[in-house]
DNA sequence: TGACAGTTGCAAATCGTTCGCATAAGCAAT
DNA sequence: ATTGCTTATGCGAACGATTTGCAACTGTCA
């Protein structure tokens, strides 16, 4: 089934979840199973936690808590600020989403399923790329045993230029 | 010449110019040339500023604005926060502090005359540990230099749990 | 379907940081 | 030293991002 909303995005409706524009069948049984996993973790699925998980996972760029907030409403406009933090905040405990706090700005949001990576932030555009190294991943690891520590997490940014 | 305080720091007072506890003369010569250079750059040298570099020059942590202050308050009560921000900004802008921005909570500052490093977070305790690999930042110059990128500066921090 | 606990929207509160303004004070030239 | 121009200061108010208290609402599970 499919709805076309006033400002020209397509919404596909399935049972009762709305999902924004078009997304693939097998994206959506991503999401399905996406929630099924977090109810199953003692979350609940609501309509407008639907509607923000949704937002991220179409996204491929790194929204901050504004920008979900001004996509979701696309999908269900009577979702608030307040409600996009606390499901930010809520889906980050449960592993799904990862905060990223660049420098400058607040944090931007990303999901969890894309492999682990670091990223590179454009100081002029603010545009940002992924990377991955597993030799300084090593190396991290190393370093933190030698001073006693295991890593826990980390955090990896190369402010660039294009050159 | 020296002063006690009410609270049982020690002064020393050099010239017109207020230095925090007890001060080797060589730590105090490194500060001179600190001011004159940063006057030699435009700056202006005032009271308030003198006592906030002393503080930085001192502090072995990483303190924060609000630490800053009150640490800059010990040497001289008057200063106010709004002027702790404002030369903290200046003096990161004449490249003489780095802004730390760790994960959840404000940024910290730190002097720039130790050689280049990141950071070891514990994430219990929040303390905070300096390291340097030449391996790793070679490493991240070809990384973004694959991608078409120069590194501008980087952040490296290991959030890390003691093992 | 009913009941309970978790979730929502709203507005107000909070936190770290910045800003406007009138006053004070560097610094360079005198 | 004194002057004069310009920048820095303290104060409190404003700010933006994020969190929270609360009363109404709604998943979930029996």
């Amino acid at each position: 089934m499919l709805l076309r909303t006033t400002c020209n995005s397509v919404l596909r409706v399935t049972s009762d979840r709305l999902y924004s524009r078009a997304m693939s069948n097998t994206a959506i049984k991503h999401l399905r199973d996406m929630e099924d996993a977090l109810r199953a973790d003692g979350m609940r699925i609501t309509r407008q936690r639907v509607a923000i998980l949704s937002v991220l996972a179409e996204a491929n760029d790194h929204p901050d808590a504004d920008e979900v907030h001004r996509r979701t409403k696309q999908v269900d406009p009577s979702v608030s600020l307040a409600t996009v933090y606390r499901t930010l905040s809520v889906l980050e405990n449960h592993g799904v989403v990862h905060r990223l706090t660049f420098e400058g700005g607040g944090a931007r949001f990303e999901t969890a399923d894309a492999p682990h990576h670091d990223h590179i932030i454009d100081v002029d555009t603010g545009a940002v790329v992924e990377f991955h190294s597993d030799k300084i991943e090593r190396l991290q690891a190393e370093i933190a045993a030698e001073l006693g520590y295991d890593v826990v997490h980390h955090k990896l940014e190369l402010y660039c230029r294009k050159r």
